[in-house]
RNA sequence: AGCGAUAUAGCUUAAUUGGUAAAGCACUGGUCUCAUAAGCCAGAAGUUGAAAGUUCAAAUCUUUCUAUCGCCA
């Protein structure tokens, strides 16, 4: 671990612009990096918080493509949204860039460069699927096909979904290129390839040994499975004509994989800002004294555990990352989050539905924080979160305090009298909060500063100011004085968290705005006797019932609209003959044993009962039905269908289903008393 | 498939390296009235995903399951 680094470089993992930001990014990469960020500047930290949208990649062609615009165009637009939104959160960036920036593509190029030259990479031709039509070699997700492990029909070229293998396009049987439907030709092709082989030494000393007590599980397990594993070269660069293009000779129609490049974005970041403000911008990437951490979702720990730091001790000049906090998913309302089907809580649609209501949103996600497992958003627990926490213990801490000041005081902060053990305790709270923070435990350091404001309700209570305002005035003027002290301590242990709220309660308190994070434990007086403070405001509103049913409105609205996409009713199709349809043996069947394929998810293996015998048949109905609940139900058999080997295991016909909106498989059934197996259907 | 992570009270989570399962929210009861029908005090709430094993002792270690997510973008 860095100790007692000089500066700090903070990334957080640059969203992808084929959508705008939602919850789930927040919760698991932007919230806690500005937590962390904030409390560095706040305790005197010199940071650099960087940042940045990944504009390449296969995905952004794909898209323009099938809206019939430009990539540019594409990037364009969510480039904005995400920048503003951004901003208008209060995500503390000191350099949102974009790595279609020519400062980035400069820095990226220069690092493949630099590799290139040591001889770093290691070249080789292959051959690969390509699309005569479309002039193009077919990449990832550019070609679908069956996948040669599960059978799986529309596997991509890069995974089975199925199954999850990872695939390369000439593995896959049956490849058909996305773009144009076309059967695609193999052609060959020059790539570079980063042998990270040759650093699985180095990553086992640096992770395995070297990071066992301090990175999450999550991430270190991971990492530690990969190096076990053993590393294999990896292709840095791919034929596509969207990215960086390839800088050396004989490599045209080539651009950086989007991998390679995204991460350099960081320090391109870097080096605009640097630019900008008039700094030097190599010590917060090659100064061992800087620390550097990257926030991320857990889908991108080996890229930033294993590939980003071959890459620079490839380079050599870079230090690593002392962290790479990975967190986990957040889910919306019991679903996956999904930007295609626009199952989401949209940032800049949120800033327009509750305006004000910035660091509400900001406590959820950081309350509900998936630090250690997938977690659920809910607009009930948003509402909970607010009205019970926020509103009832913070936001109404402080209006006691508030109120009471300026009823006996005309807001002017009385003298110290007597003597409370409460100030003390203050003391505590910024050495408790930095523990949890350092360790990344945003969740309870959150927590903490709540504790702060009960402290301050148990304190009210217990000393009942307002009774004792009567016969005993003197004391109450202690009581005032260590209830504002509180209160101070609380506006300026917010600030990571509850940015907006912070400044609006140093607004009311009328702080001095130079009060640092340490100060709440080194400083006697937070806020001086004769000291005024200013007339008071809500922090905090309530949030009723038809505001969050709203929202649930708005989410159910978006169901419907994906089942009706869904149910788009296919055209039909051409015409049969008589003829034709008495080919196919269509017979009842029952089924009388079920099991589940191994390795496989969606695949059932059936014996069923024909009439004529009792056969195999291989079903992809797993995920609609378990084994138990279908044996012994009645369905419609293809009977006469040729035989095919699915998942090794032979299947002598066809089940035959339809789905309901929701992708749920129904069976076509002819469930009707006294008809018997065998009987045909026609 | 394989690998990794996760599974603890209705909900969200703790449990410092095997030693009395602990908090917050919700719930129930009591109480206060300065405050946003807020607060404060107390209580109830658990077969720690399942099963087996190791041990004086298991949420924690082993084995086998199950479920969810990630490993491509």
């Amino acid at each position: 671990m860095t100790q007692n680094p000089k500066r700090y470089t903070i990334t957080a993992a640059l969203p992808y612009t084929n959508g705008p930001i939602h919850i789930g990014h927040l919760a698991g990469v932007y919230v806690p990096a500005d937590i962390y960020a904030r409390y560095l500047r706040l305790t005197g930290n010199d940071v650099a918080f960087m940042c940045g949208s990944d504009e390449h990649g296969v995905a952004i062609p794909m898209r323009a493509k099938k809206e019939g615009v430009s990539p540019q165009d594409i990037i364009d637009k969510y480039h904005g949204i995400i920048k503003k939104s951004f901003n208008d959160f209060g995500i503390s960036f000191d350099n949102y860039s974009r790595t279609s920036a020519e400062i980035h593509h400069e820095t990226a190029s220069d690092f493949f460069k630099k590799l290139y030259k040591d001889g770093e990479f290691i070249e080789e031709v292959t051959e690969q699927l390509y699309d005569a039509e479309a002039d193009q070699f077919l990449a990832d997700r550019f070609v679908v096909g069956t996948c040669p492990k599960c059978s799986y029909e529309e596997a991509y070229g890069d995974q089975c979904e199925n199954c999850g293998s990872s695939l390369s396009g000439t593995e896959l049987i049956n490849p058909k290129s996305a773009i144009t439907g076309n059967v695609p030709t193999l052609k060959q092709t020059k790539h570079w390839f980063l042998p990270l082989d040759k650093y699985s030494d180095f990553l086992t000393e640096w992770i395995v040994e070297g990071h066992k007590k301090d990175w999450k599980p999550n991430v270190y397990g991971q990492v530690k499975s990969w190096v076990d594993d053993g590393l294999k070269p990896r292709a840095v660069t791919r034929d596509l004509d969207w990215g960086i293009p390839v800088p050396v000779e004989g490599a045209e129609g080539k651009v950086l994989y989007v991998w390679f490049d995204a991460p350099i974005g960081y320090i391109s970041a870097t080096k605009e800002w640097a630019t900008r403000e008039g700094k030097d911008w190599e010590p917060y990437w090659k100064d061992e004294d800087t620390k550097l951490v990257h926030f991320i979702g857990k889908d991108n720990i080996v890229f930033h555990c294993i590939i980003f730091p071959s890459m620079l001790k490839a380079h050599g000049d870079y230090i690593l990352p002392d962290n790479v906090p990975a967190n986990e998913f957040l889910n919306l309302e019991g679903n996956k989050l999904s930007t295609s089907k626009n199952w989401a809580v949209w940032l800049h649609e949120y800033l327009e539905d509750f305006p004000g209501k910035e660091d509400v949103l900001r406590y959820t996600l950081t309350a509900n924080a998936p630090e250690s497992k997938d977690n659920d958003f809910t607009w009930k627990d948003f509402q909970a979160r607010n009205n019970n926490e926020l509103v009832a213990i913070l936001g109404n801490f402080i209006n006691r305090v508030v109120v009471l000041t300026h009823k006996y005081y005309d807001g002017i902060i009385p003298e110290y009298t007597g003597e409370y053990e409460e100030l003390t305790q203050v003391k505590h709270f910024p050495a408790i909060i930095s523990s949890s923070i350092e360790r990344y435990r945003f969740r309870e350091a959150s927590q903490e500063l709540m504790n702060l404001a009960r402290l301050g309700n148990q304190f009210l209570q217990a000393n009942e100011p307002w009774k004792k305002i009567k016969e005993d005035p003197e004391t109450v003027k202690g009581i005032m004085y260590v209830a504002l002290q509180i209160a101070s301590a609380i506006a300026v242990l917010s600030e990571p968290f509850l940015p907006f709220t912070s400044n609006k309660l140093k607004g009311i308190l009328a702080l001095d705005a130079d009060l640092s994070w340490n100060d709440i434990s080194t400083k006697e007086v937070l806020i001086p006797a004769g000291h005024k403070i200013n007339p008071g405001e809500l922090l905090f509103a309530k949030i009723d019932d038809k505001e969050i049913q709203a929202q649930l409105d708005k989410l159910e609205a978006t169901k419907k609209a994906n089942e009706a996409a869904n149910k788009e009713v296919v055209p039909q199709k051409e015409t049969a003959t008589f003829d034709d349809f008495t080919k196919l043996d269509l017979r009842v069947g029952t089924i009388i044993e079920a099991e589940k394929v191994r390795k496989t998810k969606k695949l059932l293996k059936l014996i069923v009962d024909t009439g004529l015998d009792q056969r195999t048949i291989v079903s992809g109905i797993a995920e609609s039905f378990t084994p138990e609940e279908i044996i012994g139900k009645k369905v419609t058999v293809l009977a006469n269908l040729a035989p095919r080997t699915i998942a090794k295991v032979e299947s002598q016909g066809m089940i035959l289903m339809t789905e309901t909106p929701e992708g749920k498989l129904v069976f076509v059934n002819p469930d009707e008393d006294g008809v018997n197996n065998g009987e045909t259907i026609n």
